[in-house]
This record gives C-alpha cells, structure tokens and sequence, in this order.
DNA sequence: CAGACAAACTTATCAGTGTCAAGATTGGTT
DNA sequence: AACCAATCTTGACACTGATAAGTTTGTCTG
C-alpha cells in the first residue's frame, strides 16, 4: 500500500530557493549568522538537509545570495529617502540617518554583512548611489562646479564617518537611541561637513 | 619495555595557552577566521584535540583571549604614535593614520576583530585611549575649554570616521594605498574636522 | 496520450567540527 | 615517599557541509 494521501506535502516544495532565502534572512535578523546551518533551516522549512544543494551551489553561494538581497533593500531605503527629501540642502544628512536607522532596525544585518570578505565597494549598490547624489548636492551646495578629485575624498570620508557611526550605534550605550534621528544629525553636523 | 625516551616529546607542553593564542593570530592574520579550528590549531601545534580545553573553556572563550590579544596591541600601537608625535597639532590625524595603518597591514584583524558581537565601544582600550588624547587636543585647539557634550560628539564623530576609512581602505581599489598616510590626511582633512 | 527527460527532492554516507568524560602522565607539595 | 592538581590523550557524541545515487514529478516531444 502507498503511503497515504491525504494532505501529504508535496514532493515538489515549489519555490524552495526562495524560502531557503526569507527563512536565513529571517534566521540571521533573529540570531545572527554564527549559528545557522543548512540543515537546521532545511529542517525548519521541512525538507530533506540535502534539498538546498539543488539551489545553491554551497553554503557560501546561499550567503552570497542573502547578501545581495539585504544590500538591494538597503539600496530601495536610500532611494526612497532620496524621494522623498523636501529640503534639498539636507540630502546627505538625510541619507546618512538612513543608512544608520536601516541597521539599527536591524542590527545583525550590519555584522553579518561587513563580516563576509566579498563586498567590492566600487560594485556595492548603495555606495553607488550615495556616490551619484553627494556628487550632485556637493556641486549645489558650494554653488560652483567641483574638482573630481574633491568630491571623491568629501564623498568617502562622509560615507566613512555614517558607516563608522553605524557600527557604534550598534554598541552599546554610545548613542541616544530615543532620538536616533537628531543624535546622527548632530553628530554629522559636528563635522562640518 | 617502556616507549623509546629518545627525543620524545613531553608529555607536558609546558606553555600550551600561549602557544595556541600565537598560533591563532598567525592562522587569522594569515587565512581569516572562517576556517580556523581548533583540531587544526592543535594538529598544527602537535597536540591532541582536546588538549586546549585545559586552557579554554571553549572556542568562543579562545577567540575572546585573541580578540584581547589584537585589542592590546592596536592600543599599544596608538600609544607609541602618540609618544613619538611631534606636531601637536597633528595628534588627531596621527591617531588615525596609525589605527588605518594598523588594520592596512593585518586587514584580516579587522574582519575578526569587528565581526564578533562582544566589543563594547565604553570598555574599548583603543577608544577610550583616543578618547582621551582627543578631549586635550581639541580644547587646545581651539584654545579655551569646551561643553563636554561638544567635546564627546566631535570624538565619536572623528573615530567614526577613522574606522569607517579603515573599512574602505580593506576594500578594493578605493585609496591610493602607495600613500596611504597621505591619502588619509588629505580625507580626514577634507572634512574640516 | 505515451514516453522521455530534466529538475527537484530524499536517503545514505563521508570527512570534519566542538566538546566532554574517562583515563594517563607529570611536576610540585607535604 | 605519597599524594594531588594540573595537564594532556583517547575515545566518544552530536552536529555540520557536502556529495553520490536513487526517487518523484512536471513538462515537453513524438
């Protein structure tokens, strides 16, 4: 006698690679990667250890995947901060409060993604596009164009102080977290940037 | 009859502790932690697998005794910057350049050192060291006493900064790295601090 | 519609890992 | 000389990433 049908799982899950990839973004914001495995994820989905291998070429591969999804989101914050920007002056402080507020929500995020060694800045999506605006605003704010080279420097160094800061935030006790906001203003204020 | 005494090795190492944290900064500094164990450290070493948890309680408390290790060596690499510093003026940007410098030559350091959750920025050594020089030097730069709260946005903000630059600077091809001294100068410059 | 084929999945297995319990060896103390 | 605590080995356990071989299934072709 076959094994029973009723409501027996499929033996095609579907869009397996798909949910491998929500249940270790999920996994990773909850614990952090240190402690997620294949097959513990495999056994929370419900499928075989070896089922993921069909997706991913190896757990690195499926790392690298989740990677580039946490820096697409990323990328979609700065952009829509950038929409909605009212006082054009402020681009740069305002895409410094994201970029820190996007990691302060979650904060695993940040230590899982800076760990791996792959990230290439001259590729990474949110550089790019934090690169492009400041370009811009730089030029408007001193009312004249620019050398390249300066505005490549004030951009790095600016992007260095919102990473850094990023990273404190992270720890413990060195920010006021209640107004997140002003804190990072002030702070990058302070800097005269 | 008794194994051959001839040339065996003691059964006693004698300073195994110390043995094992040399042999995993050189692992870390040479390969990352990713694939650092401590069966390997021990084959490497010529022990038995079980042999560093007479010294360790765990992996994670051997990767603390490391951390520490790195941890006191960065600080003492700011603290002989510091001495030998003849410019005054220029303490703060010395400072920098010798924390980039430091990560620049054991970039590998970096990635270990930032990737675990346990640093607590109040309790850092290195920080709290740059914190303090810092205090001095800006009130000396600007001549007269200032609000401690100024005084403490301005440091965050600076060390943010410097450890964002060195983050870059592990990256591909964003810095001059023939010049890096140079290179960080003129960004640290650029931002007016 | 039948059969073939490739993709998706399971089972079984491998080497490697962290960790512990039990025992062996030793230097130092009484 | 006897003992003790620290140090190390041996042998085990559960867990991990990964692969090979076999099973199930949707889909495409004749």
């Amino acid at each position: 006698m076959s094994p029973k049908k009723t409501a027996s799982k499929p033996y095609h899950h579907g869009n397996l690679k798909e949910e491998f990839i929500k249940a270790g973004l999920e996994y990773i914001d909850r614990y952090g990667i240190e402690n997620l495995s294949m097959r513990r994820l495999a056994d929370l989905i419900g499928v075989s250890s070896a089922a993921p291998y069909a997706h991913f070429k190896n757990k690195d591969a499926f790392l690298d995947a989740i990677q580039d999804h946490i820096t697409l989101n990323l990328t979609s914050a700065l952009q829509v901060t950038e929409k909605n920007c009212q006082i054009r002056k402020k681009i740069l402080l305002d895409l410094g409060c994201a970029y820190v507020t996007f990691f302060y929500k979650n904060p695993l995020y940040f230590q899982f993604l800076f760990s791996r060694r792959s990230i290439d800045i001259n590729t990474f999506p949110p550089f790019r596009f934090y690169s492009d605006i400041a370009a811009e605003a730089l030029e408007q704010m001193h009312g004249h164009k620019l050398d390249n080279e300066v505005v490549r420097r004030k951009t790095i160094a600016m992007w260095a102080t919102v990473h850094g800061l990023t990273q404190f935030t992270l720890m413990e006790g060195i920010l006021n977290t209640d107004k997140l906001e002003d804190e990072i203003n002030e702070l990058l204020c302070s800097l005269d940037v």
